[in-house]
RNA sequence: GCUCCAGUGGCGGAAUCGGUAGACGCGUUGGACUUAAAAUCCAAUUGGGCGUAUAACCCAGUGCCAGUUCAAGUCUGGCCUGGAGCACCA
């Protein structure tokens, strides 16, 4: 055996073999239980960065370790390889995105292989082949007969730099979540799939994942935002052409209905004109012309002075009669509740400010008893009794609410409401590079679905990206023109693409059955893999896919092609990679490039090193320090073999009772055992499992230093233990290290193919404990002690204790606690 | 503003149930080996009492203030700070 490390070579050397003998395979049928490990697929944007690298080498030391425990495990890889910077690449070098992205493939599948993965590579997946995409567009197809898809002219938020809408989930703080810029409102019309019709169940079932963290859960719980309360008509008692109008409106506060003083539409209410008198006409489309052009931003800047104008009309308050001004005002959304809001500046802050600056009446209708407030200088939205309320004066607000709801749903005009602010998924994008929308426009049919047994509705090639200011794909000469599947009329392709999230949203179901081309997935095979039993991935997720996965995998439950209704059981987030307290970013330059770290260290080193220092779900703070002293101790490592592997056997034998030092070697790798298997095991803790790997390899370093030059026959199968446990225990982070020392030790098949090491209870404890002697629970004294001592037997050494008697010297034994096996704490005053 | 998460040496972090605070590593300092360096090995490393060294001892200490307990990094209440998410959602 060499002596010293090399990383390089041998990685070469065991990348080739796995990669030939198919080492990591999946086989759909075995004996064993499943296990599904599933890392986020990266968007193939060039090369890999320290993010991929911490997520992929986490989901791998999982999914090995599992298998050495008996699990027939599935662990794929795929791309996401659909998206814009495809497209913007293509339009800056003037190649086609398909190029671009098969060439970043290629570099990134090379790098994942030079780490080490244990991927089954033949169910790698790519969104963006027909042969993916042609079932995303089916089940496309499928949603849109479910009637879970539709079309509509809607305000859609427009990224002008990416020329393209964007969902809801996808702007943040009013800009791009991709570049960053302003987002503006268009009215175009657009895809919809219907994700509010499971809002519900998306939020009911967080419950049913313990195995997620709570802040994911609570992201997706604020996003879902459920309120209940109720909607309420009022009737309009002077609109301008004389019909009975009722304007209907949602409030979580119904228990304050008796103070409201005006109510406000949004400027983009539908019935806004018809409720505007002649006179008011002109401001009032001067204002509405104002907050069309205002972006999200400004218009939902919270610090905005709130501005409105009087439409001239009124309604009539049919709880007690009162008469009141109709507004429009942009602080109400149009897309949120009815549109519409009763104001109650006395039990609103943003009412009351409205009010304020307009000068509007104000009415008390909660009042707290022991503390009165007259709401001069703020709105009252505390907890309180109704005043000024007519038959409800006297009633708690709380159960007000209920009750003035219930009058109002007896008198029929009002019922109970739950809302949320959920919005449907727009999923329609103005670009080339997703999967085409399956439908085509016939003038005489109209909307109709592409036959399932014409998809995938392919890519047309000849698009030129040099136009601005529209999609490429609309420049495609032969795309374009079709025949309506209905009636064989001229019929015309719809050019919108999908979301990439559409994409990504299905994708871990296709792995269960990568290469079927019969169908989408076999639904028993599916059935059979899912649902993933640890998904590993960044928080950035926490929302957008998260979500829209947890959605698809209940529509297609609900569209028959799967039995289970949550796709992940257990989810990881893992922290992000900084370098000198920031995110590694291109823009900061503080980028660590992971072919250097190969090239220098080696897989194996940059595998120990970003699970060293912080646990997975913690940022991880880069230093180059610390890689060196990664490297520097799989050295270590490979010295301590190498240096005794003439002494190493792998049919070593055990012959108790051992000698002392070969005894609590032997304890202390039955610890290392114990511990590294929990530790993994409990929420997968691979800072401390390394720190263990360090404590083991100095006990055997220092277990050496106390023996004499030539080895007895005991020491070299203790030490034959010792190493070969301390090379399993390693093996799923040092993949290449441990298989090699594994076969220049002469062992036979892959080590990755052995067994998790086991350990013996009785042996992972010490014979000796320190007895730790508290004072008034203050430490005074520790003794060595035997570990089976008993209560009375270590109150007495406790006692004995020159220390403790010195201690307690003059004062009176209060009482005595005795923890077994651990400590003893006398209480004296 | 609301929600969630976190706060422990110079740094990353460790500490099943409340039971030795600081495992393991990085860094630093000193030493061994070497002509020298690298590599390697040994030792020290929370602060203070304590500015010769050695050995020992004592006190304080896990963001702050209270509380529960024989015993609190850990539990409870109230704050402070940082991070993340949502945010005119009626």
């Amino acid at each position: 055996m060499k002596e010293s490390y090399f990383p390089q070579e041998i990685e070469k050397k065991w990348q080739a073999v796995w990669e030939e003998t198919k080492a990591f395979k999946t086989l759909d049928n075995s004996d064993k239980p499943k296990y599904y490990a599933l890392s986020m697929f990266p968007y193939p944007s060039g090369k890999l960065h320290m993010g991929h690298v911490r997520n992929y080498t986490i989901t791998d030391v999982i999914a090995r370790f599992k298998k050495a425990n008996g699990f027939n495990v599935l662990h794929p890889i795929g791309w996401d390889s659909f998206g814009l910077p495809a497209e913007n690449a293509a339009m800056k070098h003037n190649a086609d995105p398909e190029t671009w992205t098969d060439e970043n493939i290629a570099y990134m599948t090379k790098q994942l292989k030079m780490l080490g993965l244990s991927y089954d590579w033949d169910r790698e997946v790519t969104t963006c082949k027909p042969d993916y995409y042609k079932w995303t567009q089916w089940l496309f197809l499928q949603l849109y007969k479910k009637g879970l898809v539709y079309k509509k002219e809607a305000a859609v938020n427009w990224c002008n730099e990416c020329g393209t809408v964007l969902a809801n989930e996808q702007v943040i703080d009013g800009k791009c979540w991709r570049c960053d810029s302003v987002v503006e409102k268009k009215y175009l019309s657009q895809w919809f799939i219907k994700i509010t019709e499971y809002a519900d169940v998306l939020l009911e079932d967080l419950d049913k994942l313990p195995g997620w963290g709570d802040n994911v859960k609570t992201m997706q719980a604020n996003w879902i935002g459920k309120s209940k309360g109720a909607i309420f008509n009022f009737p309009v008692i002077d609109a301008p052409s004389g019909e009975e109008m009722y304007v209907p409106v949602y409030t979580t506060r119904p228990d304050t209905v008796f103070g409201i003083t005006y109510l406000v539409v949004a400027p983009e209410y539908k019935d806004i004109e018809k409720l505007t008198t002649a006179e008011n006409e002109e401001a009032v489309e001067e204002y509405r012309a104002n907050a069309r052009k205002m972006t999200e931003i400004e218009r939902l800047s919270t610090d905005r002075v709130k501005t409105g104008v009087p439409l001239g009309t009124h309604c009539r308050n049919p709880f007690n009669g009162e008469v009141f001004p109709l507004w429009t005002a942009d602080y109400a959304l149009v897309e949120y509740g009815t549109g519409a809001v009763m104001a109650v500046p006395t039990h609103d802050e943003r009412d009351f400010d409205f009010a304020k600056k307009y000068n509007m009446p104000m009415k008390v209708v909660i009042e707290n008893p022991e503390n009165p407030s007259d709401c001069k200088d703020a709105a009252y939205t505390e907890p309180g009794v109704l005043v000024n309320s007519g038959e409800f004066n006297g009633m708690k607000n709380n159960e007000a609410k209920k009750a003035i709801t219930k009058w109002a749903v007896d008198k029929g005009f009002g019922e109970f409401k739950t809302q949320y602010r959920l919005r449907d998924w727009l999923i329609s994008r103005q670009r080339y590079w997703g999967a085409p929308i399956p439908v085509v426009y016939c003038e005489k049919c109209g909307i109709q679905a592409v036959p399932e047994d014409q998809l995938p509705v392919m890519l047309p090639k000849d698009v030129d990206f040099s136009v601005a200011g529209k999609s490429p794909i609309t420049t495609s000469k032969t795309f374009k023109d079709t025949i309506c599947p209905v009636c064989g009329g001229h019929a015309v392709r719809e050019t919108d693409t999908m979301d990439t999230f559409v994409c990504s949203s299905w994708y871990y179901l296709r792995y269960a059955d990568a290469n079927n081309s019969e169908k989408c997935f076999d639904r028993d095979v599916v059935n059979h893999w899912l649902p993933v039993d640890q998904y590993v991935g960044g928080i950035e997720h926490a929302i957008l896919h998260l979500l829209y996965s947890r959605f698809f995998t209940k529509a297609l439950r609900d569209c028959g092609l799967l039995d289970f209704d949550e796709p992940f059981k257990n989810l990881l987030t893992q922290g992000m990679v900084l370098k000198d307290g920031a995110k590694m970013s291109k823009s900061k330059g503080n980028t660590v490039d992971p072919d250097e770290i190969f090239e220098n260290y080696g897989a194996d080193t940059a595998r120990l090193f970003i699970l060293s220092d912080s646990p997975p779900a913690r940022d991880f703070d880069w230093s180059d320090a610390g890689v060196e002293g990664c490297y520097k101790f799989l050295n270590r490592v490979w010295r301590l073999i190498s240096t005794n592997a003439d002494n190493i056997t792998l049919d070593y034998k055990l012959n108790f009772p051992l000698e002392k030092s070969n005894d609590d070697l032997v304890r202390t790798v039955h610890m290392a055992i114990k511990g590294i298997t929990n530790d993994i095991s409990n929420d997968f803790q691979f800072n401390t499992v390394i720190s263990k790997y360090r404590e083991l390899t100095n006990a055997i370093y220092d277990w050496q230093g106390g023996k004499a030059s030539e080895y007895s026959e005991e020491d070299k199968q203790v030490l034959s233990f010792a190493i070969i446990s301390l090379m399993k225990l390693m093996s799923p982070v040092a993949v290449h290290l441990t298989e090699e020392a594994w076969h220049e030790l002469g062992g036979v098949g892959s080590i990755h193919e052995q067994p998790w090491c086991e350990w013996d209870e009785n042996l992972a404890k010490s014979s000796s404990i320190t007895l730790v002697v508290q004072v008034n629970g203050k430490v005074k004294d520790k003794i060595d002690v035997d570990a089976d001592l008993s209560q009375d037997e270590m109150k007495q050494v406790a006692l004995d204790s020159p220390k403790i008697k010195a201690q307690i010297e003059g004062k009176t034994i209060v009482k005595t606690i005795v923890v077994p096996g651990k400590l003893v704490n006398i209480v004296v005053k």
